[in-house]
DNA sequence: AGCCAGGCTAAAT
DNA sequence: ATTTAGCATGGC
């Protein structure tokens, strides 16, 4: 499933500081917002410093701008094949064939038209099913403290070049059902503790296993995760559609909540059963992507609606 | 000060 | 079968 070229070649690793350099490469793509796709609320592992972005792949660190010609990235290590990284991103996806089957309507015009470039992520199930446990009831800032934290304090330290902040592996599943709930209480997260920590042992014992959900039908996926405390529909969701690109997933959190019952139901109340069959039927074959750019088209307007008033405060 | 945040669980209608 | 309180924490 991972394809990531481990151990190709170990060379002497009696290399002076001095000789190590960042290894890069330039992902040919177009159509690609980097800024909007890593701060979507999809990922919570990336910091901008500048232009740049950097963040912790699996054990690798890397560095992401955005360039003219593609997607620039800069890792601490030689990597000898790049496909962790356009699987990661998505380069491969054609944009123009996602965005011309989404509804041809007022709404969803004016959210292609907003965040043109926001792409889906692929990222990591384990990583992206701890994260999403930990977000309930939390805004995106938030989520992100949490997370930071836990990798720094259970992740294990990756290499980095020189003069660039030291970064950490998010921890495994054998080691986050190692930890006690105080522990992980220390990171913030609540009475999400037992939950993460439960899920960590789920996934250690292979009484949930991760890589088979990737044969099995989006129904059969969904229930699997389901199974874990803390994880409801939306959570099982976010985890289908960002770690098994599963388009038929459709997270509704409370932004798309309202979004839907704002554009699609003249602002009135809707049951779950009338938003689900509503959602499979309308939203076409990328629902998830048309989702997700719902969901990032009615934040940024939000944000933006809400900094004016403040200026004009006694 | 009160409300809300990429919700879910368990209890009460 | 649906609705509602409680849950930790922090920012505005």
């Amino acid at each position: 499933m991972s394809s990531t070229a481990c151990n190709s070649l170990h060379v002497e690793t009696c290399v002076s500081a001095s000789e190590v350099q960042p290894r890069e490469i330039i992902l040919a793509v177009r159509d690609y917002d980097l800024s909007a796709t890593l701060q979507s609320g999809q990922s919570f592992r990336w910091q901008k410093r500048g232009e740049e972005w950097e963040g912790v792949l699996g054990a690798r660190w890397v560095r992401l701008t955005a360039t003219p010609d593609g997607i620039k990235a800069a890792t601490a290590e030689d990597v000898a094949d790049w496909a962790w990284l356009a699987r990661y991103l998505q380069t491969e996806v054609d944009l123009n064939e996602v965005l011309a089957r989404f509804p041809n309507d007022e709404p969803m015009r004016r959210a292609v038209t907003c965040c043109r470039g926001l792409r889906l992520l692929r990222q990591d199930p384990w990583e992206c099913l701890a994260s999403f446990i930990l977000s309930s009831t939390k805004r995106i800032a938030q989520i992100q403290q949490i997370v930071t934290c836990v990798c720094q304090r259970f992740g294990q330290a990756v290499a980095v070049p020189p003069g660039t902040a030291q970064a950490y592996s998010f921890p495994g599943p054998e080691v986050v059902a190692g930890l006690s709930e105080a522990e992980l209480r220390d990171c913030k997260m609540g009475f999400r503790a037992p939950y993460l920590r439960a899920a960590g042992a789920a996934v250690a014992a292979g009484r949930l296993d991760l890589a088979r959900l990737c044969d099995q039908g989006t129904h059969q996926a969904r229930f699997a995760l389901s199974q874990l405390r803390g994880v409801g529909p939306k959570i099982a969701d976010c985890v289908l559609l960002f770690a098994y690109g599963r388009q038929d997933a459709f997270p509704v959190d409370t932004w798309v909540m309202r979004a839907l019952r704002d554009l699609y139901f003249g602002k009135q109340r809707v049951t779950k059963a009338r938003l689900e069959s509503f959602v499979r039927a309308y939203f076409g074959p990328y629902a998830g992507y048309a989702q997700q750019y719902l969901f990032h088209y009615v934040r940024t307007r939000s944000a933006a609606s809400r900094v004016a008033p403040s200026e004009f405060r006694p």
